[in-house]
DNA sequence: GTCTATATGCAGATAGAC
DNA sequence: GTCTATCTGCATATAGAC
């Protein structure tokens, strides 16, 4: 088994990187600003300053490599999402942070849908690939709708679909992604805003109960309070 | 000039598919389905039965041949658009076939999306094809701005701010076919249908003025008028 | 662990026959 | 217009020295 395999490689002693880190740190840049066939083992070995035949001590191949730098991405993401999850008791500030989390981290989240884009459209397939993006997602919409299940269950937001309100929300946070991605000049981070209003708007939370979202009612004309 | 290029290339006759525009087409689904760096041209030629050399006498090169399929691609869709908004004058009816456009054509936008992505994130770079994806997404968001503008305009709309809300739908629109890529089982025209219905609820327009909307109002709970 | 050197194969591209 | 044949270069991957 490779060493770079999640599941084989002895636990990392978190004080340092090891090289296997170095190397999928790298490859993930590599693969999120490109693709991965037009990045070679070349560019990922020389973006970390070694020789091209070392990638081969840690991985088995360049698909190997790549499996695990997903894996890891992925990895990294749902431990952040579970961080976020235990910080917070209510809903509104978990909701709250949710969105200020995808704001801070927009560009490592914008690489990591990037690379699961790739992913999907390659031939490529790993059974624990698909699961762990699966775990995302699922993760992400059980996080909003565990949320507004709460919120409503206290009479703090009016009642609405919780599951489809989740997955409405995870797919334009997609969209925004991609679209950062596709077009020039894209404000992601009023495209993040103008979500999160909508979703207080639809849950009739009022701005004045947040003080982060004061005065960003974009998507509704000034001076009229429908 | 290659004879693939769209300035250069005298008008097709219309009547009949030229080999030029055979390989656009097999390239279209290839790089849609995969990306640029891992369609070869043996994959391109094969697909519509004929030698690889003979895509070096249509096109100067694969970049060429990726450049012309993009134009090609993005052209069709303005186009698509044109022909949409000279069918409606009404901007309820614009509105709802916009969005039953995009779930009709969700196989074709789809890898549009896709191939953009390719392009936005590959070092390849032709003005003409930044162009002409900034004119796809301006188009797009004007269909839907102008509409909600005039809809406000003539009272059937509750005031909102027109060029924030399109940009809304719009990236939402990406996101619904970024999911549908990356996501397993993932309900493309339920999607659509929420996109829709949230849009109407936001414009204050009733289902009932809109039959086709009727019955479908996903993200609000059953039983609550709210 | 990290390197040098190299084998192998294939993709992009061209020349030229028909 | 479409093909056969071939050149060229590069990317993945391996063997083995240090």
């Amino acid at each position: 088994m490779a060493a770079g395999s999640l599941q084989g490689r002895k636990q990392q002693t978190n004080e340092h990187f090891t090289r296997a880190d170095e190397l999928m740190w790298a490859a993930l840049d590599l693969f999120a600003e490109r693709d991965f066939a037009s990045v070679t083992i070349k560019d990922i070995a020389h973006a970390i300053g070694v020789n091209t035949a070392l990638i081969y001590y840690y991985f088995e191949s360049k698909e190997d490599l790549f499996r695990a730098t997903v894996e890891n991405a992925v990895v990294r993401a749902l431990d952040n999402y579970k961080t976020l999850r235990e910080k917070h008791d209510d809903p509104v500030d978990l909701i709250n942070d949710w969105f200020y989390n995808n704001l801070q981290l927009s560009d490592p989240i914008r690489k990591l849908v990037k690379i699961m884009l790739d992913y999907s459209s390659s031939r490529i397939n790993f059974p624990s690939v698909d699961c762990l993006i699966k775990q995302f997602y699922d993760e992400e919409c059980s996080i909003l709708s565990d949320s507004i299940r709460r919120g409503i269950a206290a009479g703090t937001f009016k009642p609405a679909d919780a599951d489809r309100l989740a997955l409405f929300v995870s797919t334009h946070l997609d969209g925004i992604m991609a679209a950062a991605m596709i077009r020039p000049q894209f404000d992601l981070s009023a495209a993040i805003a103008d979500l999160r209003d909508l979703l207080w708007q639809h849950l009739g939370v009022s701005e004045s109960t947040n003080p982060r979202t004061a005065g960003s009612d974009h998507l509704r004309s000034p001076g009229t309070g429908i």
